[in-house]
This record gives C-alpha cells, sequence and structure tokens, in this order.
DNA sequence: TATTGTTATACTCTATAACTATA
DNA sequence: TATAGTTATAGAGTATAACAATA
C-alpha cells in the first residue's frame, strides 16, 4: 500500500479527517471578520446556549470539551463583556447557570450573517452534491466529537 | 425558521460545519496517546513531510495555513529532537529544504496505528454508509480550507 | 465526603514587527 | 529592492493543581 492511497481505506480515514479538520479549523480562525472582537471560542460558547438555553457552566464545559477552568475563564470574559449573564441556581448553590444576553444574541446572530459570507461564498463553489456530503458529516463529526 | 431547522439551510451549513470541526479537533487534542511526546500540529507536519516529500519551509507553512515565523518554531523544535532535518538549497542560499529522518518516519507511522486505534474506533461506531460520507468530506474540508 | 466552580500557574500555538542573509 | 527565513515579543486558549463553597 502506498502513502497515496491509503486514504481510501479506513486505516488511513482517521488520518486524513483528523489532518482536513485541523486545517479548516485553522483557517476558520485566520477567516473571522476583523470587526468582531469575539475569539472563535467564545463565539462557538454563544451558539450553544443559543441552541441549548440556560445551562450550568460544567455542563458548558462538558459540551465543548473543555475543562472546568477553562470555561470558567471563557464565561468569565463574556459576562464582563456583557454578552451573557450567570445567577445561582435556587436549589443548589454550587451551580451557575450561564444564559445569553440580549447583546450575546445580537453579537450571535450579527457574527452567523458574517461568517456565513465567507464560508457560505467556499461552499458556493462546491457543487449541490459536495454540500449535500457536508451537511451529512456535521453531524457525524459531533458523534466522533463525542463524550459518549 | 427555528434554530432547530437552521442546519438544513445552505446558509446555516456553514455555522453547523463550523462548530463540528472545532469541537472534533479539540477532542482529538485531548484524546492523544499519552506516551506520544509530540504535539498535534508537530504531527501534523511530519504528515504533510511524509505525504509530500522534502518541501521548503515556506511551503510548509502555506500547506499548514500558518505565518513562516510559526512553522520556523515548529521545524527548529522538530530537528531539535531528531524528527527531522533541514538544509539549505544548493540553487538558493535563502531556502531551508526540510525533510523527514527515519525517527520522524517511525514516530509518524506509530502515532498513525495509536491514533487510528482511537477514531477507528469511533469511526467503527458508524454505518458503512456514514463512513464512506466523511471519507468523501475530507477532502472537500481540505478544500474549505485551500488559500485558493 | 463528594461535587461545582474558581484561582493560580504554566505550556502550546499562533501572530505581528523587526531583523538577517541572499537574490 | 525583493524574498526566505529567524528572532523577539505578545496574546489566546487550554491544562493541572490547589482551593472554597455547598450538598
Amino acid at each position: 500500500m502506498t502513502v497515496e492511497t491509503v486514504s481510501r481505506t479506513d486505516a488511513g480515514l482517521a488520518s486524513e479527517l483528523r489532518l482536513s479538520v485541523m486545517r479548516l479549523r485553522r483557517r476558520l480562525a485566520v477567516e473571522r471578520h476583523p470587526d468582531n472582537p469575539l475569539s472563535l471560542s467564545q463565539m462557538t460558547v454563544l451558539g450553544t446556549l443559543h441552541r441549548h438555553g440556560e445551562m450550568t457552566l460544567g455542563d458548558l464545559a462538558t459540551h465543548e470539551r473543555v475543562q472546568p477552568p477553562s470555561m470558567s475563564r471563557t464565561v468569565g470574559c463574556l459576562e464582563a463583556d456583557g454578552y451573557l449573564r450567570r445567577r445561582p441556581s435556587e436549589s443548589d448553590g454550587r451551580v451557575q447557570l450561564v444564559s445569553l444576553t440580549e447583546a450575546g444574541r445580537d453579537t450571535l446572530l450579527a457574527d452567523r450573517r458574517r461568517r456565513d459570507a465567507w464560508l457560505a461564498q467556499r461552499l458556493a463553489d462546491l457543487d449541490p452534491e459536495e454540500r449535500a456530503v457536508l451537511r451529512a458529516a456535521a453531524p457525524l463529526l459531533d458523534r466522533l466529537a463525542a463524550l459518549d
């Protein structure tokens, strides 16, 4: 088996996919709209809160596959800048419930439009069948990333 | 249109794909085999050199979508640890040609086997049709990430 | 004792700006 | 002058360890 054909086998799929995922992630980080003050990770947190509604900090960390201290820091910055709010749970004083503010929601939706301008333009260069492949692939990537 | 259905539209595909790519990349970073001393980015460079053969430092940076100083540092560490070698081009003294050493190749292949153990196991939980989707998706992700 | 979250600290990756060497 | 690469410096993102508050 040669290096060139390894990608067609199941054994090579893992390698191919990992390289591709890393490169696109890096490119996405570069191509953010310059007037958006929020980082890629911060925007992802806003997106998750928009999708799921109010969540605990721990659940947010689990969902984003980061450790609690990392999420604590991310959430701290976003709260300080007014994109989300925290409140303690009534039933369990240890728990912090996190939710989007109106500013966070506006920022998310504006960013989504801008991001779509870049990535959707790249997607427009693909055939409809190729876009269909990626639409099918996205949830599969999430299943691969799932904790179980 | 609701939040839940947005992923079925072309406008929502960009958002979905970005979130999925980021989460899988983070998970891959976590799931590396603990006895591998090399980082995700370092392993990616070894993989690119294995696939392409000897390359200039600049081409390597372009291929990995990083700036030359970033690649200069990555390559410097890998050279110091014996995973690759550099030599100046005969025709142009400014150019550094980078290639894998035997140790780099061995490390790459060993790591590929280990990585496959994790990701291939996750892939094994998918249907053959779903793996086919991902096999088709990987080169499309690279086209999205391409400089043009 | 166990769980949730925070603080302290450090490391990796990446960038931009300024520089050196070569063309 | 222009190009290839390096050095210096800084910032973002993440981790682990130790801690505080609550259950």
